[in-house]
DNA sequence: CTGACTGCAAATAGTTTGCATGACG
DNA sequence: CGTCATGCAAACTATTTGCAGTCAG
């Protein structure tokens, strides 16, 4: 574990922002979760130790996160949903722009050693899977050394 | 080009649904374009040519399409964003099981060249990755092959 | 103290559903 | 001709914004 509860509540602070006991537990939840978690995933957990904790203020607290690069946003962009025509037997990945959402798609992935050992490992019968960049393009990284 | 709209068509046909003038203009703006495009996008273009059209078919002709595999969908499951906990330089994966849901992580995915190399050919600079397989585990196999 | 933070409610955006009409095969 | 498809409107879900009260620093 690298980023703990203090490093990111110190981060917070320099970015000018407040600890509140809402940020703290949100903050934890996610720390504390292994898995990619939805705002409401957010929201559901926090809510155990957290009552009275509005959905919107998950919202908020993960936007500063984001911005501060303590979280991993996946799929980046406003919107998700984006459909390309199929060419047969040639699965392909993507290269998503965190800041514009550019995608590039690329196809060589080079997984099958991967593939062969986990299922050897773990007896899974293995049938596919989901592989993602992200980062940033040239133009955003140009845009933000400007600003 | 792989799927012509010729092939497409047919299968719809073999799938069991119609070919309607909607459906052509909808399936000949994902052919030609060559990024991806969400279904507002599509609505858009297919307006010029079809204006009566409604978002709804696009919806609904997408789903066909993507059920069929002739379109591939991005950002796989039904909402997108989704975050976690960033771990400098300490990636880890999953593997989940399709049928009970059981994830086992692994950490040693070997994506630092493939990452060099796509960062080299894109210009882009390489936050992080999501990399998931999914498959059956051994218990959902024998229950599969027993029942 | 004061500005930032919270929670509510309302607004906005994206997507899905129900239903009557219309068209493919 | 029957069945599936379309388009409208309305329902739903996810997310954002405005605002008054509250709290961290």
């Amino acid at each position: 574990m690298v980023y703990t509860e203090k490093r990111i509540e110190h981060a917070l602070r320099q970015g000018g922002y407040k600890i509140t006991p809402q940020r703290r537990t949100i903050i934890n939840a996610i720390i504390h979760s292994h898995e990619h978690l939805t705002p409401a995933e957010i929201h559901e957990r926090v809510r155990r130790e957290h009552p009275g904790i509005g959905l919107v203020t998950i919202y908020r607290t993960l936007e500063i996160l984001a911005e501060l690069g303590l979280i991993c946003e996946m799929h980046a962009g406003g919107n998700c949903r984006s459909y390309l025509i199929r060419r047969p037997s040639e699965h392909h990945h993507h290269l998503i722009c965190s800041d514009c959402a550019t995608v590039i798609d690329f196809t060589d992935c080079d997984l099958g050693e991967l593939e062969r050992r986990l299922s050897k490992e773990t007896s899974f019968e293995i049938s596919g899977h989901l592989l993602e960049f992200v980062g940033l393009c040239r133009k955003c990284r140009e845009k933000t050394m400007a600003g």
